[in-house]
DNA sequence: CTATTATGCCTTGTGAAGCTAGGTATGCTG
DNA sequence: CAGCATACCTAGCTTCACAAGGCATAATAG
């Protein structure tokens, strides 16, 4: 069952940019990108992709393009606009440091590793 | 103003416990903790601590005890309860897992950093 | 031919939880 | 006395992942 809910929230919209910044255009190819770069550890369910890539397009981050598969399957194609760019790079930077603050409470840097006497004691 | 409010859902839990077995006992040094183990960017707002004291006490994850500073100010003091170290350790390693995952997704951990080319692709 | 699976999109309702913006009370300091 | 630090708390708002569906078509299996 993949992770705690909520350790996504905050991370899917990066992951999302990423993603289609990576080459998948579509929502299905979206949320398998996302499974198989993750082992299905990081969203499953289409009913959270989909409200977030309308989400993304509605704050101007995506543009959408509804197109055919070959098989004759409508697809809705996302690409970043330039304003997503811009957030993409904003919200990697945003995730690197708050994964960092993180990492530093949570002790993962400290080489040791001990259970008492923190810096901030 | 720190970082995006959702970036902490998921996380503020075991950065809660790990303050906590580090030493820090009472709300308010708990709150002083985390802000200066991070330069105040995880969680300025007591309104969002103290609930999650709350919740973490009637998870049975922490016990409390109220008692009286030397200044004679009332203190409620927590420690982990044995479910709570349990705890702390595998939101430790699911925050670990979980970050893994994003940052590899994010590409931090691909040398080059290219734009395009996923494995998944 | 029919049933199942895969593809591909979508929505509604619910619950959880961080934030804002307060409130209360005491002690120390200017 | 005024102001700040200490120390606890709550109510209401908002956001968003999730569960659980729905709809439609194509490919495959029986």
């Amino acid at each position: 069952m993949s992770t705690n809910p909520d350790l996504l929230r905050g991370s899917l919209e990066p992951i999302v940019l990423e993603v289609i910044a990576g080459g998948a255009t579509y929502g299905y190819e979206i949320a398998k990108a996302i499974g198989q770069a993750s082992q299905g550890k990081l969203l499953a369910q289409e009913g959270t992709l989909y409200p977030a890539l309308h989400r993304l397009e509605r704050k101007g981050w995506l543009a959408a393009d509804w197109d055919v598969s070959p098989e004759g399957r409508k697809r809705k194609h996302y690409r970043l606009t330039p304003l997503g760019k811009k957030q993409r790079a904003a919200l990697r930077a945003e995730w690197t440091e708050f994964s960092r603050m993180v990492n530093g409470v949570l002790g993962m840097e400290r080489n040791g590793w001990h259970t008492h006497g923190f810096a901030w004691a």
